[in-house]
DNA sequence: GATACACCTTCACGCAACGTCAATGTCAAT
DNA sequence: ATTGACATTGACGTTGCGTGAAGGTGTATC
């Protein structure tokens, strides 16, 4: 069987342009060119266009792609788990955006106040961290360890680790509710529990704790329906229940 | 205080290029321009740029963060919330990818084999779920909703649900495994229950589970300095001790 | 044989957010 | 006057194509 470029495309679902572009980097020539000039392939160029619209999907640029199809000996496997490691950086990087997110909302609905310096601080952080990707070991072997340790010690441990505890927070914040929310009674020991470990993961994010600006995030969670698809992706009515939580954890039932 | 461009920049912590861009996409223009054509900024200037990094340091787009800055009655709140969302599906296609990645790694290292079919599974799930996002509306209204529903439904589910499942269970295994490796004996209960959960969650991944294969697969976590750095990140010992767990679970300690 | 129409080709610009030259002008100190 | 650090405005490169434009080809129909 024989395809050109749209007989091609429409089997595999990219356009003619894609296809164009795979030949001109070198990464998918046909099998032949016709006497117009028209691209023509084979089957062996359909299985190798699934292969390359594979790795793909899996988010690896198309020069490593070309390094993997075009090289039989080349390790895949290797690039796939060096892959993997990129893929877990990046996940880590939005988490990390979430929560700077989450903190901004948090700060502007809940009137709190956050300085400049907080403001910036994963931001910086995330500045020692690629400036010490790029020239740490530069830096390193110019100056030694010491320097290089000093200026990013404890603080980057510090943050690092408190990123790594909110996270797991959040999760516990997530497992609990989902456990409580069975329950169905938001006074329950479970669900209480919760509501204070939602208070501890709060308190990463806010400066000053209330009941009150607990209690107004929590019908916040309600009244805003991304936050509610949020909590309520796993089991509807979690978000109203996490509320009913809180308001009784905080006292503010009215 | 005024400021020229490498000035301001040393104090912020960018390229001067990226001044000079934005003052020339208007998002951050300086004060005034001196007799020599130079860029001369203020302190209002420091003060939006840092405005400025800060929201493109959540990943907004600096067009974004230009209505942001550039109309004060703009709602920051509710951009940051949208914001919010897409760094979420952004997070989760990443959490996808992970796993098709660790699935093809498992597949080439078990030798397991898996169908094409199968192979393009998260594949077709991603364009499945881009048409719907695009063309959703207009499909919906020109054919009727069941015709849609029938086309992305059940598989569609049985999917999502399957990759909770197997997120969850990663999950699990993690936990238990460090609680495990605290009490030192891979023979012991919760290391066994370790290893079954692991076991649970590589059957999401192979077609054909066999204990020399799962054993095999532990003693790689130890071989290869990546799946044991990975194991080990908050336990240095933890892949070893999986490994011996698994390798008794499976009885192919020798 | 002419026409229509779908399909093919090769340029080549556009997208985001700058990095990185190149060519040239300016400021302060020696 | 020279040097060296700093400033300026272009303008091309990056990634993975989308989207025309301008023109040739294949085939069915009138």
């Amino acid at each position: 069987m024989e395809y050109t470029v749209q007989k091609l495309g429409s089997l595999a679902g990219v356009s003619t342009r894609t296809l164009r572009y795979y030949d001109e980097i070198g990464i998918l020539k046909p099998a032949r060119i016709n006497s117009s000039g028209y691209r023509i392939y084979g089957q062996a160029e359909v299985d190798r266009l699934q292969q390359i619209l594979f790795y793909r999907e899996l988010g690896v640029s198309l020069d490593r792609i070309k390094e993997i199809v075009t090289a039989p000996s080349f390790d895949g496997a290797a690039a796939l788990i060096e892959h993997r490691e990129k893929l877990l950086e990046k996940k880590e990087q939005i988490e990390l955006l979430i929560a700077n997110v989450d903190k901004t909302i948090a700060l502007t609905e809940g009137r709190m106040n956050m300085s400049n310096k907080e403001k910036f601080e994963g931001f910086k952080k995330k500045m020692i961290d690629e400036n010490e990707e790029k020239y740490g070991k530069e830096i390193r072997e110019k100056y030694g360890d010491d320097t290089v340790d000093k200026s990013n010690g404890k603080l980057q441990n510090m943050t690092k680790k408190q990123h790594d505890e909110v996270t797991a927070l959040a999760d516990q914040v997530t497992e609990t509710l989902a456990v409580a929310f069975k329950t169905g009674d938001p006074a329950g020991e479970l669900a209480q529990k919760a509501a204070d470990l939602h208070k501890q993961w709060l308190c990463y994010y806010w400066n000053e704790y209330s009941k009150e600006a607990h209690a107004g995030l929590a019908q916040m969670y309600v009244d805003d329906e991304r936050f509610t698809a949020y909590y309520d992706k796993a089991q509807p009515g979690t978000a109203e229940f996490l509320r009913d939580a809180i308001h009784i954890y905080t006292g503010m039932k009215k």
